[in-house]
DNA sequence: AAAAATACCGATTACGCGGTAGGTTTAACA
DNA sequence: TGTTAAACCTACCGCGTAATCGGTATTTTT
């Protein structure tokens, strides 16, 4: 009816969605929303089959349907669970600026051990940079709060004198961003070829030695 | 007959390739290569439309056809066309390291100018991260090449002690490539909000300044 | 001027795509 | 136990795609 997929609900929180029943629905969602991140991993979100996720977890295409109305729910599912995850990573505006990039180290670290859901963001993170694509908005938000966030707290640390006053706090964040994604795509090209944690730990440590003062 | 497009020449330089005539042809091989371009910028190579870039340069797709037989043929034209340019870039083997640098935040500052050639290129390059993507080989190569590059050059200047000993010229090497590649899509997400040349420059200066002896 | 390659086009084909129409079976809840 | 929603399926549709067939007109070379 409204072809947006974006029905669900606008701020609700423990508000449970209308009704919902099936503990079989339930599970068949986790599994359709595991095939589809494997599937966009392998092929983006544009070249992936809607009937091919469909049939990696035993569905037709209308059953598919009948959990997500269009591949654009589906996308936006994935995107919105992602949400949930990562608030907890950068959670804090009381942190730090050394546990921070700290923090920072340890995502990458954790990322190696979840190649399919890096390959995924990393595929959908550069797909989204095309013309009308359905995740460019959400991508574009978030590279606006992940950079926020960080200039947020680098900017305390020179205000707390704990860095050079010099250093410029936006700059710094998009730095720290651009080295992120660009190892990760460089290490989802030949993951067994570059040491991604190694490289940007060592990335961090000077930069670290850089900034500081005192 | 052969399907892989494949069969220009094999290594011959000056050799005309086979035989050729019209001055007319050879205008519109140029045209089509810059409507490509821009709408693999646009759309990336597997959702941009064969029969779209046909139209415009005022061709049917047939008439285009006539030119590149495949729609990989065409894209593999225009890698090869961005190998002819590039190899002077990083050309020689005794640059020193600082010039090598230098010339890193040349590129970057030229590219600044040319958004429509970089968004082409970053696009495809994420986009080659996909299964079977054809320019896959392409990606891998070049990201093979650029790197033995920067590494040799920075070995050269560990060796002749100009640079502290204890660095690793390889990881260093993926660092900068990563650096260039992640700011690029920073960069092309939002041209306006982000100093792309500003950001990479201070960050080779700080480079510089933590490897370099004496 | 003859021969031959180049530079195209209209019509068509085979196929995969996302999505719909209209149903039946299965399971939850009162 | 009856009602109702969830959980699916078969068949189908319209569309866009890359690519082919079989030509004709133009230009270049001999």
């Amino acid at each position: 009816m409204d072809g947006t997929g974006q029905n669900r609900q606008k701020a609700g929180q423990a508000a449970p969605p209308k009704r919902r029943k099936s503990p079989k629905g339930e599970e068949r969602r986790e599994q359709i929303l595991q095939a589809a991140m494997r599937q966009f991993a392998d092929d983006g979100y544009q070249n992936a089959s809607f009937a091919a996720i469909a049939q990696e977890v035993g569905l037709s295409l209308p059953g598919l349907i009948h959990y997500f109305p269009t591949k654009v729910d589906l996308l936006l599912a994935i995107l919105e669970r992602r949400d949930l995850e990562s608030v907890k990573v950068l959670g804090g505006p009381d942190l730090s600026w050394r546990a921070l990039l700290s923090a920072l180290v340890e995502v990458v670290q954790a990322n190696t051990h979840i190649p399919g859901v890096v390959r995924t963001f990393a595929i959908l993170n550069a797909e989204s940079l095309t013309r009308d694509h359905p995740a460019a908005g959400w991508f574009g938000n978030r590279v606006r709060s992940v950079s926020l966030s960080l200039s947020q707290t680098l900017q305390r640390g020179i205000e707390s004198g704990e860095i050079r006053p010099d250093v410029d706090a936006r700059a710094l964040a998009a730095e720290l961003i651009s080295m992120m994604d660009g190892l990760q795509m460089l290490w989802l090209r030949a993951p067994d070829a570059i040491d991604m944690v190694a490289i940007f730990r060592a990335y961090v440590d000077r930069l670290i030695a850089d900034i500081a003062l005192g």
